[in-house]
DNA sequence: GTCGTATGATACAACTTTGTATCATTTGAC
DNA sequence: GTCAAATGATACAAAGTTGTATCATACGAC
């Protein structure tokens, strides 16, 4: 199986079931524990590779999504759409179990650039400065990862998502009048 | 140790690290392997324990909401309120592992209460119809445990937690104008 | 102080998980 | 068809986890 492949599958898995040995694992993603074995020697080099793989698309969707250009609602827009797939790779960026994994080094400037994003995006009067810059960058996370879970689950239309997410954050729950 | 607080130091510890034995539980929370392993025989047992009290709190914190009464932004507001102190505990709820517990046949009348006063609100026009209505739910969970895994980490402060996600739940997070 | 209860320390067997190795089979390129 | 690479099946020892039991100590009520 694809490399890139595999480590999708096997995020989707751990986010099912966290607690699950190599052995779950390998048969929830179709392979058999000698295989999975030969591609991440032990469980630590596994995590450490769904981190890489995760910083390598958190990097990229950045990048194609041009938080520069455009109005924050725009660019946000774009980031929700270019970072929904990786969002269940996402969450071993912040899982405890890997937060002194080398791959995660090279994730922090790039975090730290959306965050620093917001706090311009809240100088420049687009996003609200009466909730911590933090929580901003934050919640559009918390809400990609449940609207894959729900995706996952059935519950929401992969098409749906975003227009989920990003409605949600720019206009909230309540109907305009 | 308080029952009841052993088990919410459990669900914190739970979060922070899903894979973490019984031993590791035990001493993260404060008490020897022994003692834990009196108080829960089994881990399932201590899992089925954790449901079945986020399901009183559950319940508990939907009556206190009172959300029958004024409008669906209030009673939201008294919602996460109520239920960000348990915001821990429901992570069990939807845990995959949990899903065949027993204790949570007593959560699903209460959920689907919930779930159905959004129709409502959406029927009354108060709350969005252009997102289903079980987002619409499940936003709040999302944005509830969300917020408290931030005031676990101190990036956000317990104070402003039920306001943080207020405000973004029915106000987004755009400057008004 | 005395008693019962709760706790911690330790031990142990059964079981699971992990990392490693070996061999047979399958697959795909040529 | 042939070959090399990838995969699956199986085995095994080391380590970790779990459920249980036992004993000694600490604590609180009285």
């Amino acid at each position: 199986m694809e490399h890139e492949k595999l480590l999708h599958l096997l995020a989707a898995e751990l986010a099912r079931q966290p607690r699950a040995s190599m052995e779950k694992l390998a048969t929830a993603v179709g392979v058999s524990r000698a295989t999975l074995s030969r591609k991440f020697a032990t469980r630590d080099e596994m995590l450490n590779a769904l981190a890489a793989q995760a910083v390598l698309e958190y990097a990229l969707a950045l990048e194609r999504s041009r938080i520069e250009e455009d109005t924050a609602e725009e660019a946000i827009r774009r980031i929700v759409g270019n970072m929904l797939p990786s969002a269940e790779l996402y969450r071993v960026l912040e899982s405890p179990d890997c937060h002194d994994f080398p791959a995660l080094d090279a994730w922090h400037p790039y975090k730290q650039k959306l965050l620093e994003m917001h706090y311009l995006w809240q100088e420049r009067g687009e996003l609200r400065v009466d909730l911590p810059a933090v929580w901003l960058y934050e919640s559009i996370f918390i809400l990609l990862r449940g609207a894959a879970a729900m995706v996952r689950n059935g519950q929401l239309a992969r098409a749906d998502a975003v227009n989920a997410v990003c409605t949600l954050l720019f206009a909230g729950i309540r109907r305009q009048s």
